[in-house]
Parts: structure tokens; C-alpha cells; sequence
DNA sequence: AATTTATTTCGTCAAAATGACAGAATATGT
DNA sequence: ACATATTCTGTCATTTTGACGAAATAAATT
């Protein structure tokens, strides 16, 4: 999307729903940790989580795939909507720094601008493996990079909450869904998987009940190849039971970790 | 809300958020018999959800408990946000008969109005025992009525789509929040508690296993005093303990009927 | 070639939770 | 006193859970 395109579709009513926005919570799990994708435009002082504005020929949930494939490349990865956000203050009090972002790639918006004006915030969070990623830093973004999730900077509007909100949702869906198949490499070892669960959770899983419950799900199964780790036994590969997978993200499991 | 209000308001973009509406699908329990509260407005040919528009000095949250008291007169429901829909088929096949509705209430409504445009809905489920609700009839609406949520009449746009995941939400919501202290009185039997529990989750439940899940989540204490039922054995009350029953709805719990 | 080290994998056991099932208690009308 | 309809309580075999420890393995070291 160049300057041309932006300038002539933001101002343009016909193109773009008015007062409604998606944020794209992206979560990158990597090496036991859990990041997530944030980027601060061109004269922000502060972070955001990614997003953007929802065109008219297109659904809320291509919406925030397009944000989600404009930043990491990927197409398609695992969306999910967990709230949306919407008060007279969640914007207020940053307002002015909207404007002079316009200002400073030389826009000038109107004051009546809806850009401006009460936003509604469709959340999602979008999971993905991020070392798979090469970040695509976007016209106006001054910086775009992961952060850890227990260590954000400071944060624009109520971006704060949304991802906190957005953890919260992750962490109750790991329960009834079977979250890793877009985290993880196709084939992985029972520690990685491990770790992946525990970072999330942000706790300590026992290994041996731990792989007890996943493997009664169905939903993964042991290959008969081992990957070399050096100087210890190596661990062998599982990969996810794709039809099984698919049948338990659509009718819900239920894991008690 | 009078015409003139209505008048001044929908055409004002001072007022209202433009391209968001809130349905609040309202479930009522009454009598072991899940019910929603719909609408059907003036030259409708099929119903509605109960819903409307948001005010820009409001949230989301506060036109939903507005919308959910403007019909049954009833403040600070439980209410749930579930999902949000916006796609740009979802109203376009019937936005004629929107068209007509403001017509036959004496309103012409431009062609580019924001009414008739793409629509984001963000929809909330509300929950009550119906036989307190006495239904408030808004001045353009032909009928409104508690339709059997297993017998639904024809439905505007996606409202059939948006019941159907709202109920879906109940039930996935059921397992880990104590639902149930809006449906029932505030002292109430155990049978009366079991049969909510069933036609939500439309299963039988064997009454001895599910009253001693549900004693064991602490939510219900049991009280001194019987009600009389006629012929038979006097049920005992119950009541929630509000308590443990608003630490269960910030927490969570993990029930498994 | 034996030993050390770090990591993965497998196994046990007591306690708790679950699912299936039946019989006793009670309030009223006959 | 008895019949009837409904509520309430209890048991038991099975399964699941949580908490542990020990054996197996791959490479580096001695």
C-alpha cells in the first residue's frame, strides 16, 4: 500500500468502514518464549499493536488476515476474534497524536474526520512460529519488532488492556483448542511442545502427566525418527494428526493441565 | 426514545457511532423453556434481534444494557459479549426493506446514509428469568415476542447465524461461569436449578452427579427452608452465595457435566 | 572402553473424581 | 392407612489425576 493509496481511501468514505478498526494481537512463540508483534508509526511516541481499518468489500475477519499477512508475510495462519473494544475514552486522550502522524507524512485530516472521532476496536490474535517470520515494516512505521509479552513498552490508547485481554483469551482457549499446530515447526519433540504450553500458561507442567493428556487427545502422534540434539538422547518427532486436529478445533476438547 | 430523538439522531453524526450497531440476543428461562426476546419492527417482514445503535458518549457494553432495559425494563443483566459479525454480504440482500422501515415511519433516508451500508454488528447475549420481564414495545416496532429458541420464526439478515452462536457461546460459557443466578429467583430448588441446566445444554444430566458437581463448586448453599410443591416431598431452597459466586465469575471454574 | 553428564522416556501408586445405578424419605390426596 | 408423585441420599466399580523416581540414551570426557 503506497502513500497514494492511503490517502485516497482513508479520506474516501466510499472505500473504508467508518469508526471501526482491527487490532491483530500477533503472538510469536520462539526458543520458550512468547512475543508479540507491536510497531510504532512515524512520529508515535508510543507502541501499537498492529492493525487497520476494515474495507468495505471485505469481511472483518479478512481484515485482520490482511494486517496479519502485511506484517509477517504469511498468509492464513490461525485468527481468532476474542473481543472488541469500544468507550468514548479509549482513544480520547491520544487524539492529538493521531493528527500530527497524519501531519508529519503530510496528510492533513479534517477535524471531523472519523479517524478521529469514537473508534470501535474488533480484536483478534493470530499465532505464528517467529522465527518463520520476516517482518515487514510497513510505509509509515517508524519500528516494528517483537516484544516479550512480560515486558511490553509503553503503549497507545488501551493497547495495553487488548493484549492482556488477548493473553487471557489464548491462555483459557489452550484448554478446548488444540493451540501449537501454527507455533510449531511440522514435526516437534514432546519438550518442545512442553515448553510451548508452559510459556503460555505461564507455569510448570510435570513432563509425564503432561504428555499422559496430550497423547490421549489423539490429536498429535509419534513419528519413528529422532532428531540429534548433541550430547543427549534424542528425542523422537511428533507431528499434529491433521484430521484429528481439525475435528477438535472445530468441536472443542477438553484439557485439564 | 420518541421520533423526534430518533428523528435528529440517526441523521446526526454527532450522535450516533456510524456502520456499528449492537444486537444484544436476550435468552429468557422460564418454565424449563429457553426463550429469545425478538423484535419484529413496523413493515418487517421477518424479525430481529433486539439491537440499536451507540451513542458516542457511551461503550459498547453500556448500548448493550440499554438496549437489553429499553425491552425488558430490567438494569444490569448479566450481559456477555460474544463475537462481533461484519462481512459486506451480510445485510446488503435486505437493505431494501431497511429502506422501507424508515419510509413508513416518515423518514427518508438518504442513499448513502450509513444505515444502509456495510454494517458491523457486535453482539452481546443477555440472560433473565422471563416471567419478571414485562416486554417494553418500542414505538416502531409491530411485534415483539419470546420465541423458543429450538422454533424460531424467519429472521432478518444474520440473526439466525448470530442466535445460533450466541447459544453455542451459553453453552461453552456454562461449563466455567456460574450462569444461573440471573435465570433463577433469588431462592430456588434444586430440581429447578437441574432442569436450567439441562435444556441450556439441551442433555439430560443424572440429578444425583449433577447436584454433587454443582455442591462442590461451593456457588449454592443450601437453606433452612422448603417450598411447598402440593403432593409431594418439599424441595429444599438454595440460594447462591454471592460471594464465591462473583470470585467464580472473575476466575472462572471448571465444571464437567 | 569405561565413565560422566545432560536430557528424554517410561512406570507406579495412592487419592480423587467420575459414571452408573437404586432405594429411602416425604407431602398430600384418597 | 394407603397410594402417588416427587425429592433426596448413598454405594461401588472404574477412570483420571497428581505426585514421584528410575531407567535409557547420545555424546563428551577420562
Amino acid at each position: 500500500m503506497d502513500i497514494k493509496e492511503l490517502e485516497s481511501s482513508y479520506f474516501d468514505d466510499k472505500i473504508y468502514v467508518k469508526n471501526v478498526a482491527v487490532d491483530n494481537v500477533i503472538f510469536g512463540y520462539h526458543d520458550k518464549e512468547l512475543r508479540v508483534l507491536l510497531q510504532r508509526p512515524t512520529s508515535f511516541p508510543k507502541w501499537t499493536v498492529t492493525g487497520g481499518y476494515v474495507r468495505k468489500t471485505e469481511s472483518i475477519e479478512e481484515a485482520a488476515d490482511n494486517i496479519a499477512c502485511m506484517r509477517t508475510g504469511l498468509k492464513n495462519l490461525f485468527l481468532k476474534q476474542f473481543r472488541s473494544f469500544g468507550n468514548p475514552s479509549r482513544t480520547k486522550g491520544e487524539r492529538e497524536i493521531v493528527k500530527k502522524f497524519f501531519e508529519s507524512i503530510g496528510m492533513e485530516l479534517p477535524a471531523d474526520s472519523w479517524i478521529l472521532d469514537y473508534s470501535v476496536s474488533i480484536a483478534f490474535y493470530t499465532l505464528t512460529e517467529f522465527s518463520r517470520v520476516t517482518v515487514q515494516k510497513a510505509p509509515f512505521d517508524e519500528a516494528i519488532d517483537w516484544w516479550p509479552v512480560s515486558q511490553l513498552p509503553p503503549m497507545m490508547f488501551d493497547h495495553a488492556l487488548i493484549i492482556a485481554e488477548a493473553l487471557k483469551a489464548l491462555q483459557h482457549h489452550i484448554y478446548h483448542y488444540p493451540i501449537g499446530y501454527e507455533l510449531l515447526p511440522e514435526k516437534f519433540t514432546l519438550p518442545e511442545i512442553h515448553s510451548l504450553y508452559e510459556t503460555i500458561l505461564d507455569k510448570t507442567l510435570d513432563n509425564r502427566n503432561f504428555t499422559r493428556k496430550l497423547m490421549s487427545t489423539g490429536i498429535v502422534k509419534k513419528l519413528d525418527e529422532t532428531r540429534s540434539i548433541g550430547a543427549h538422547r534424542s528425542p523422537y518427532l511428533y507431528k499434529f494428526d491433521k484430521r484429528k486436529y481439525d475435528t477438535a478445533l472445530k468441536k472443542g476438547i477438553f484439557l485439564a493441565f
